[in-house]
RNA sequence: GCGGGGAUGGCAGAGCGGUCAAAUGCGGCAGGCUUAGGACCUGUUCCCUUAGUGGGUACGUGGGUUCAAAUCCUACUCCCCGCACCA
């Protein structure tokens, strides 16, 4: 079997006969797409081989299932990747990205992917690119394209804007410079005008709930208030989520990046202010930012309080984000941890306006005044401490303290005595861990996050807390929850809570407290309650927030689509004809290359013809890859982008399979490009992807394959030796496709001499009757194939198959049916395997464009397999008897069934060998699956006499009348194998089984 | 910190209330075939005991629900993956 040699002559054969071409038609359509990749000129690894096949299994399925399909492949030939190959190397990026694209295609066909390679397309072909230059003039006469000034990373010293990439660790890769944030008119989508049906229509679409999740977070909609405060005369607003604490607000934080920032700074402050927005604008790491210290320097501006009128400072913050809400926000450091550090570590005010409290007991008067709960709140241990009026101070503990004893008793303890309160250590109570309470009455509180006991202690010994011994000393269990009310209303106390320790804010729920009119309100009342008031003083109004930003399109670099803009001094920007062709002819050692390029740069202005220039940004990969999918249905149109009518045949893409690392950007950006799209009527649709398969990464040495790591497996150094059809077996056995897997070597063998068993089949001796067994097996098979192929889960499809192989491996003579069948059923998995075989069986078809197999419930016959399976172990069973007799050619058999324990038949067997030496058969009848199921409640029945006898579970159950039916085929059979008469004789109930009254319902039934 | 997903035999990976000492593959062991090795075939592979029945301990840890738990609930621990100073 030379795999290599059948992969060639299939691939050539398909290509030759072009019979992965699509073109529209009646059939039903089925578009199945993998994100297009980045072409890359090294070698495919076998995260890559993993990926395509994937889809290609899916595609070649479906395919065969009768669906007209559409699995196409492209180059997502445009970006960084290319202009820094090209630069290292010296080669024109145009060079560099043909030659990439001519060896990854080289590449792909030898996996032997089903795609219509007709249907190719490079977003870097002015074909293709010019078609984005289109949808941008299309999206900026809508308004969704416009200009804003935005932060981009600048090299002072090369003065240059320079990518992500090139910036890393703050710092210019060309020359070490510290790279800053300096803003510069940029390009951008509006696709904050679509966040909410973004975020809607995610509801529409099958994809994995991971992605959708992301996606909201990514979108991140939040309700709140935005409330107007006066700053030197002027309203500012300001957004926040928690309006119920705006009594308590100290100060107003401002971003350092705030574009009118120095607008609030007081000449005093200036200079300070200066060098404080300065070092905010260096580029940090993601580490950096991580860590990063609340920092801020007062502007010198005062804030007036909408609600009380307080004057508030008004600071600037490197922890305020300037592209958020308004790039303000009003400080509550007693309830926002963040407003919280920066309010200790420049010793502004704390004002507290929440007070926690549990259940209702609070709105009593009587009890605020008597009686009081103390949380101290350090880093890892929280303490609640409750006082109420009979008993003084407890002190139950919540979490922590079996962690760190110690920690944790000495915490209580200093806690107890700040709040000038004499302790009392009882010793420890409870078995095996050491748990220490605190208490200096007859009561004792311990809390532990779900759970609290209450002991109550009649002396001063420890009880233990099991709860058998709990119920002898009064303990009672229940939730922290219902703890808490029993504190609140039992024994009427109140929590007042004071922060002792000032550590840390307090963000959650509780009750109004010095907030003017609104004290005792619930904070969750007092959200609309306050945001209501506001409004009604025309000093703020309910809104919603969206995290997501305007797409940022623009790119500083040359190896991109060219934005079809003119910059003119009289008419402004101008949209341009199109194509703008990017200029091969360019300095690529310049700076920016399109700048320096004077024929691109000096053009007429469209509208007067004046003097004007056009703009020399290109527009972001994303761009690209936001409709490639659409133009897939009609590539070669020089018309238009795409034809309406091919669009409206083939999209929505109906399974699209790429990696998570897609989930926000590209599948938000595609997203929107789509229903931007469909809102201009250019299509009828508004979401590209119906369902979407997240593969997961080929790991080796605990990392993702990549080159520099040299921890690469590529995809020929497994199909020179064993070839592609194996590598992709192998690759879709191991585990569901959207898991990680690791990278071993040793499985591949596996697959190989799988493979080698398959094609041993097609030496058989073919027949064409099929007999029930095979049948049946076949039909199973078929079944659990197509079903575990549509849910993605081949790990399970290869499993089906291998058991069918193993069977088949064990007839003498190979039912026609059933090796086409497998071979259809194999073929999406290993296709030029499954082509040559199925030639050589004698079909003048192609495989791949063969009908795939349908399945017939009724022909899976539980009972003929349950007959096989019987035989098979009661053929085990009798050799291994005969060998233990020592008889070689038995002169008569005699069967006996157990449908019961296997106890009582064991027992019979072993009688009957003391009796006899001339017995030669054993059997075990063994219960089926499906018997067991339709029997399953007369078992249940059962089982709580059985259980009371402490019985094992029967083994087998079946009726008698079925049993014996069963056994005249299997003794036909065994007679066969063994060569001997078999009697058949009624078995009658073992007397060890009698004796031991093993069950009250017939435990055995013995046929001889 | 927030959100999502996990933890199963030497390894990978199914199972997701009774047929479970747990599919399948890899690896290990023994036997057959071979001059030998490889390939292939057969058996075996948690522990104790057996010719066979039998018993014990096991699906991250602790509790719970149930006649019955790898499977359901609950808390804890650890791992992975996203997002992250979003007010």
């Amino acid at each position: 079997m030379d795999l290599n040699a059948i992969a060639k002559k299939w691939q050539s054969a398909w290509e030759e006969a072009g019979i992965f071409h699509a073109t529209e038609g009646k059939k039903k359509k089925y578009y199945v797409l993998e994100m297009y990749p980045y072409p890359s000129a090294s070698f495919l690894h076998m995260g890559h081989v993993r990926n395509y096949t994937i889809g290609d299994v899916y595609a070649r399925c479906k395919r065969m299932q009768g669906h007209n399909v559409l699995y196409p492949m492209g180059y997502d030939s445009f970006g960084l990747p290319a202009e820094t190959a090209a630069k290292k190397e010296g080669i024109h990026p145009l060079d560099y990205t043909e030659k990439a694209i001519k060896k990854i295609i080289a590449y792909q066909k030898a996996l032997g992917n089903s795609y219509d390679w007709e249907r190719m397309l490079a977003s870097h072909d002015p074909e293709y690119y010019q078609w984005n230059q289109y949808f941008f003039i299309k999206l900026f006469e809508k308004g969704l394209a416009y200009r804003k000034k935005a932060p981009v990373n600048w090299c002072p010293n090369c003065e240059s804007v320079l990518a992500n990439e090139e910036a890393e660790g703050g710092k210019c890769w060309r020359c070490e410079t510290d790279v800053v944030k300096k803003d510069l008119e940029q390009w951008f989508f509006k696709i904050t005008d679509y966040a909410e049906r973004l975020l809607a229509d995610l509801e529409k679409i099958e994809w994995p709930e991971k992605i959708k999740t992301m996606q909201k977070n990514w979108i991140g909609k939040s309700h709140g208030t935005e409330i107007l405060f006066e700053i030197n005369k002027e309203q500012w607003p300001i957004f926040t989520t928690r309006p119920d604490t705006i009594y308590g607000v100290t100060f107003m934080v401002i971003s350092a990046h705030h574009p009118r920032l120095m607008e609030l700074t007081t000449a005093e402050h200036k200079k300070d202010m200066e060098a404080f927005v300065k070092k905010c604008q260096k580029v940090k790491t993601q580490e950096e930012i991580e860590s990063l210290d609340k920092d801020g320097v007062f502007t010198g501006s005062y804030a007036i309080n909408p609600v009380n009128g307080e004057k508030v400072p008004v600071w600037a913050g490197n922890f305020v984000l300037a592209d958020y809400g308004s790039g303000m926000v009003m400080a509550v450091p007693a309830h926002d941890q963040r407003d919280f550090e920066f309010a200790k570590k420049y010793k502004i005010p704390i004002k507290e306006v929440i007070m926690p409290v549990f259940g209702e007991a609070h709105k009593n008067e009587e009890f605020r005044k008597t009686i009081s709960a103390v949380v101290h709140r350090k880093k890892d241990n929280t303490f609640l401490m409750i006082q109420w009026k009979e008993f003084g101070w407890i002190s139950p503990v919540i979490g922590g303290i079996d962690q760190g004893e110690d920690a944790g008793k000495a915490a209580e303890r200093e806690v107890l005595e700040e709040t000038g309160y004499k302790t009392q250590f009882i010793k420890k109570l409870g078995g095996e861990t050491e748990q220490h309470f605190f208490a200096d009455n007859k009561k004792v509180w311990r809390m532990r996050l779900d759970q609290a006991v209450l002991l109550e202690l009649t002396d001063d010994k420890p009880v233990t807390l099991d709860k058998e011994e709990a119920k002898k000393h009064e303990v009672i269990w229940m939730s922290a929850e219902e703890a808490l009310k029993k504190i609140t209303h039992e024994y009427n106390a109140f929590g007042l809570l004071q922060y002792l320790g000032k550590e840390r804010a307090y963000t959650e729920e509780g009750t109004l407290i010095n907030s003017g009119e609104f004290n005792g309100t619930k904070s969750t009342d007092a959200i609309a309650e306050i945001t209501k008031y506001l409004a009604q003083k025309k000093l703020g109004k309910k809104v919603i927030q969206y995290k997501i930003k305007d797409w940022l399109i623009s790119r500083q670099r040359y190896w991109g689509t060219p934005i079809p803009m003119i910059h003119c001094q009289k008419c402004g920007v101008v949209p341009s004809a199109i194509p703008v062709l990017l200029p091969k002819n360019v300095d690529l050692k310049a700076k920016n290359p399109l700048k320096e390029h004077k024929e691109f740069v000096n053009v007429a202005c469209p509208k007067c013809k004046g003097p004007a220039q056009r703009e020399t940004d290109t527009m972001g990969g994303f761009m690209d890859s936001s409709w490639y999918f659409l133009r897939y249905c009609d590539n070669k149109n020089k018309k238009e982008p795409f034809s309406k009518a091919k669009v409206k045949y083939w999209m929505p893409v109906d399974q699209y399979i790429g990696g998570a690392e897609h989930a926000v950007m590209h599948l938000i950006y595609a997203r929107f490009f789509v229903k931007a799209l469909h809102d201009m009527k250019l299509i009828d649709f508004d979401e590209p992807f119906a369902k979407l398969f997240n593969q997961g990464i080929v790991y080796k040495d605990g990392a993702k394959m990549s080159k520099s790591k040299g921890n690469v497996v590529y995809q020929t150094d497994i199909s020179d030796t064993y070839g592609i059809d194996t590598a992709r077996f192998f690759l879709m056995s191991v585990a569901t496709p959207d898991k990680v897997i690791e990278w071993r070597d040793d499985g591949v063998e596996g697959s190989y001499r799988f493979l080698s068993r398959v094609y041993a089949l097609s030496d058989k001796k073919l027949i064409a009757k099929i007999d029930t067994l095979t049948q049946s097996k076949m039909h199973r098979t078929i079944k659990g194939v197509t079903e575990t192929i549509d849910t993605f889960e081949y790990n399970k499809t290869t499993i089906a198959i291998t058991e069918f192989v193993n069977y088949l491996q064990t007839l003498e003579e190979l039912p026609k049916e059933a090796f086409t069948t497998l071979l259809l059923l194999i073929a999406p998995f290993t296709p030029h395997l499954a082509e040559e075989l199925w030639e050589k069986a004698g079909q003048k078809t192609f495989i791949s464009l063969a009908s795939w197999p349908s399945f017939d419930e009724k022909k899976i016959d539980a009972k003929a397999e349950f007959i096989e399976e019987t035989i098979t172990n009661l053929t085990l069973d009798m050799r291994k008897v005969l060998e233990f007799a020592k008889i070689e050619q038995p002169k008569t058999i005699k069967i006996i069934i157990s449908a019961s324990w296997k106890y009582d038949f064991y027992r019979l067997l072993k009688k009957e060998i003391e009796k006899t030496r001339d017995m030669k058969l054993i059997l075990q009848a063994v219960m089926a699956k499906q018997e067991f199921k339709q029997y399953g409640e007369d078992i249940a029945k059962l089982l709580p006499l059985i259980l009371k006898d402490n019985t094992k579970l029967p083994s087998v159950i079946l009726s008698q009348k079925e049993e014996l039916q069963n056994l005249q085929k299997v003794s036909e059979r065994i007679k066969g194998i063994f060569k001997a008469d078999i009697r058949i004789e009624a078995a009658e109930k073992s007397t060890e089984a009698k004796a031991k009254n093993a069950s009250p319902s017939k435990p055995a039934i013995v046929v001889t």
